[in-house]
DNA sequence: ACAGTTACATGACGATCATCATATTTAAAC
DNA sequence: GTTTAAATATGATGATCGTCATGTAACTGT
């Protein structure tokens, strides 16, 4: 059965939608095709339609999903402290795209690679307009430094299994990554 | 044909040496059991004589490997660039586990989590004891808001294609966390 | 309205893989 | 030295999954 146009173009966006959940819950692997039709309201026939591969869609969802992301748009401090809170380590499949899915894109074909690095060049950006005041410099090694302890402790906080350890990476780091803010920049 | 008690021993050893090199290499997922068992030298067979599962493989590695895992020991700054080096980035099979492996253990069993567990705790005491004096409260601070960007600055480098970036992440992080040691610790 | 095209459904295929069954060889125990 | 038990090899099994083949229905352009 034929759709219209538009239908179409929802069913992919459904599918972008479907798979970009999925695939921050359980990974790219243990996620199947027919599993990403099925979430989408659809069967599996109809994904050779949209992608051309599995490998196609895991680009075109990273693309998709870090486009989306907002990252540090305002108050950097208020996203820090959202982003390294335990209802973000405890629901990665509505959290963020990076931190649930980076360490798996080695894994992943260069075009996969392309939309990370796309994505990781523009949440840079974005970090460093939302830092406080100072040289440009400094703004920018805050902005990768800060994004890095971010991205690290929460894959730290979800990989283990005592939740007041995991709770003391998270408020540990926000501490120590807030320090380095409000703390100029010297050495 | 039965091996001799040690001989098994070392064949043991063998396979854990042989699937943690491959897991930080490609992943849990797409390393086979008789693959493992091949570069052991063995052949898929006498796998379960040995573990009880892929599952209980994985685990089993995880804790081997953490526990070689060294960490600080010694002088923090050498580690701290070493670490955050091109070739640490460009070496995960014989690279730190955390920074391969952390981000998979989400998806694996409850004695994977563990084994991670025991070894994010022991991997952050050695920090603490290699980092410079400072009042203990401080210490912890640094010790883990470090380990987080440090894993997380890895986790990144290796996830993008483009080596100019990829080596200002490393380079950024480094001056990043070494700023905010060698600057005593206000806030 | 009609024809042609196309998006999706159903079903099948081939490969991979974890796991198990059985055979073989040899270290250990007596 | 003989027996027993165990470690590993070979081979099989069943499930999962990516991908493709074919059918069908209905949107689109004339």
């Amino acid at each position: 059965m034929k759709v219209s146009r538009e239908q179409m173009a929802e069913n992919r966006r459904r599918i972008l939608d479907a798979a970009s959940v999925l695939f921050r819950d359980r990974g790219f692997d243990a996620v199947s095709v027919a599993e990403v039709m099925k979430a989408a309201g659809l069967t599996h026939g109809g994904f050779y339609g949209h992608f051309s591969s599995k490998d196609d869609l895991v680009a075109q969802t990273l693309a998709h999903v870090l486009a989306a992301d907002s990252g540090g748009n305002g108050d950097f401090s208020h996203y820090l402290s959202a982003y390294l809170s335990p209802r973000h380590r405890d629901n990665p499949a509505a959290g963020c795209p990076t931190a649930g899915l980076a360490a798996a894109i080695r894994h992943q074909t260069p075009a996969a690679r392309a939309a990370m690095t796309e994505g990781l060049r523009s949440q840079i950006a974005r970090i460093e307009t939302a830092l406080p005041e100072a040289p440009p410099e400094d703004r920018r090694r805050t902005a990768i430094g800060s994004w890095a302890a971010m991205v690290g402790a929460v894959i730290l906080a979800r990989a283990i299994d005592d939740p007041a350890l995991s709770d003391e990476i998270l408020e540990q780091t926000r501490a120590w990554i807030d320090a380095g803010i409000t703390n100029g920049s010297d050495v």
